[in-house]
DNA sequence: TACACATCTTCGAATATTCGAAGATATTAA
DNA sequence: TTAATATCTTCGAATATTCGAAGATGTGTA
């Protein structure tokens, strides 16, 4: 009976997809509204052609998913529920932060939890 | 005002710990008691040798702490709490499994939440 | 001491990821 | 149609991960 090896498999495969700071930005910003890729890219000044990449996986793995509009795609995530789970997985990150303190740690939780 | 950009790193790092089945399936194994390398190879019918490289993994991460007692080096969760974040993330991967009913996944999460 | 047990560390090949550069596609405007 | 804009795809090099094999280390037992 192996339903847990599998879950395990897909979780991994989450983790996975998560596990590009990019892609964590990406998915925060999107938390709040739905954006093209210049419009990500001027956010987290990245290069456009690496935002585009990024998304393609994102959108691969069904995380995101697009809107077409004229010339411009606007990507939203399916289930906005993760950008808040994520959130949540602050609390393992905040003894790894040196340079940051708890303070600023809880700006940014507001920052992703609410509107940026 | 990098802080965005340091706490998406360090969720990122954090992730990227998790993105491996056997880590995950550790980390669940973790959650209901304390067990050594070997305890857990045969539970999760995998060689030893690989048990303990993931085990060095997550203990450079503090993921894991070790506890030894004569030639028996023990593993607990430092911070039980993830293991519930974890089963939490079931939630995003219910529509990608299409082998496993959403039942099936019920009974994986309590399996993980409760004791096994 | 000698031996078995439990675990760790190092090595190297196979595989996967990242990232910029360059070119391809699609849409709108002149 | 030509040109500009917005995005995508492919390519290849640099880097990272995985995993078994082999040997090293530390601990208990005869």
């Amino acid at each position: 009976m192996p339903n847990r090896q599998l879950v395990a498999r897909e979780l991994a495969e989450v983790f996975k997809l998560l596990s590009h700071p990019d892609r964590v930005r990406i998915i925060e910003e999107l938390a709040s509204s739905e954006l093209d890729v210049n419009g990500l890219a001027e956010l987290l000044e990245l290069p456009g052609t690496r935002v585009s990449q990024h998304l393609a996986k994102l959108k691969a793995h069904r995380v995101v998913e697009e809107r077409r509009d004229g010339r411009h795609h606007f990507y939203h995530l399916k289930q906005p529920d993760l950008a808040r789970w994520i959130v949540d997985g602050l609390t393992f990150v905040e003894g790894r932060l040196l340079g940051v303190s708890e303070g600023q740690i809880a700006t940014v939780r507001e920052l992703w939890a609410g509107s940026s």
